[in-house]
DNA sequence: GCTAAGCGTCAAGATACTTGACAAACAATA
DNA sequence: TATTGTTTGTCAAGTATCTTGACGCTTAGC
C-alpha cells in the first residue's frame, strides 16, 4: 500500500550488482571474454562436467540457447564437449584445465562478494539475504 | 565454502518468479499483451507520468532502450507521449486511464504476491528479505 | 551570442532467448 | 522383435532487449 520499491525490481538490481561485479573479475582480471549469460552457465558448471540437457533445466531456458551459449565457451577454450558413454544421444559439457582454473576464480569471486555485501549491510542481513532467497518459494518452475 | 547455490543465480531465480507472475495478471487476466521489459517499467509508472530519460535512469538502461519500450506500451494505449511542457527538448509519458487502471491492477499484484510469499515462507523472511535488499548496498550504478 | 550539454530518435548490431522441425539414440511394450 | 513414443542435440527463423554512434533540436552557462 506504501509506495515502496517493488521487490520484482529490487531482485532484479541485486542480482545486476553481482552480475557485473563477476563479468569484471572474469574479464578484466582473467583476460576472459565472456557475456551474461556465458557467465552465469560457467560460474556454477561442475567440475566433473554436465550434460547440456540438465544444465538447460536448471538454467530454466531451452536446449537450443544452452546449445549456443556452450559453443561460445567452446570457443574460447574454456570448456569441451564430448559425448555421453553413458547415453549416445547426450553430450557432455566439462570445464578445461584453463576452465576450472577460472570456475575457480568465479567461486572465489562470489565468496569475496558476499564478504563484501557482509561489511556493507551487514553479517545478520546476508544471513538473511540467503535465508529468504533459499527457502521453498513453491513451484518451481 | 560450501557448495551452496551462489546468490546471483537465487536473486535472479526470484525475480523471475515475480516477474512470471505479474505477467501472468496482466497478460491473462487483463488481456494485455505486454513483454517483460515493458511491464517493469510500466508497473511502476509514476500515475501522473515521467520523463523518459528520467525513466532511463532509472532502469539504468539507454535512452533509446526506454523509447522503444515506451512505443509499445503507446501502441497498447496504455500510456500517452506529451510533449513536456517545462522542457521543449523532453517529453512527458503518462499513463492513460486505461493504463491507469492496469496499474493498480499491477500494484494489487504485488500486495497478493508478497502475501502469497508470506504464506510460503513465513512473514518474517519476507520482511528480512525486503530489509536485506532496500539497505545500502553502495555505489548504485 | 556561443558553446556545451541534455533530449529524443534513426540506424545498425549484439545477445539471449523463443518455437518449430528433424535425425539419431534410447525406453517401453505388445 | 518390431513398433511406438520420448529424449537429445542441432539447424533455422524470429523476437525482445539491450548496446553504440550519429544527428537535429532545445536548453543552460558563461
Amino acid at each position: 500500500m506504501a509506495a515502496e520499491t517493488n521487490l520484482a525490481r529490487l531482485l532484479l538490481e541485486r542480482f545486476r550488482w553481482f552480475d557485473h561485479r563477476l563479468l569484471g573479475a572474469l574479464n578484466d582480471e582473467l583476460g576472459l571474454e565472456l557475456t551474461s549469460a556465458q557467465s552465469l552457465l560457467f560460474a556454477d558448471l561442475p567440475l566433473g562436467g554436465a550434460r547440456q540437457s540438465d544444465l538447460a533445466r536448471q538454467l530454466g531456458v531451452s536446449r537450443q540457447a544452452v546449445n549456443e551459449l556452450v559453443r561460445g565457451l567452446e570457443r574460447q577454450r574454456l570448456v569441451e564437449v564430448v559425448p555421453d558413454p553413458d547415453d549416445g544421444r547426450s553430450k557432455l559439457v566439462r570445464p578445461t584445465d584453463r576452465g576450472r582454473e577460472s570456475i575457480h576464480v568465479a567461486l572465489r569471486t562470489f565468496d569475496s562478494l558476499e564478504d563484501e555485501l557482509r561489511a556493507r549491510i551487514g553479517s545478520r542481513k546476508v544471513d538473511q539475504l540467503r535465508g529468504a532467497l533459499d527457502a521453498d518459494w513453491g513451484e518451481r518452475q
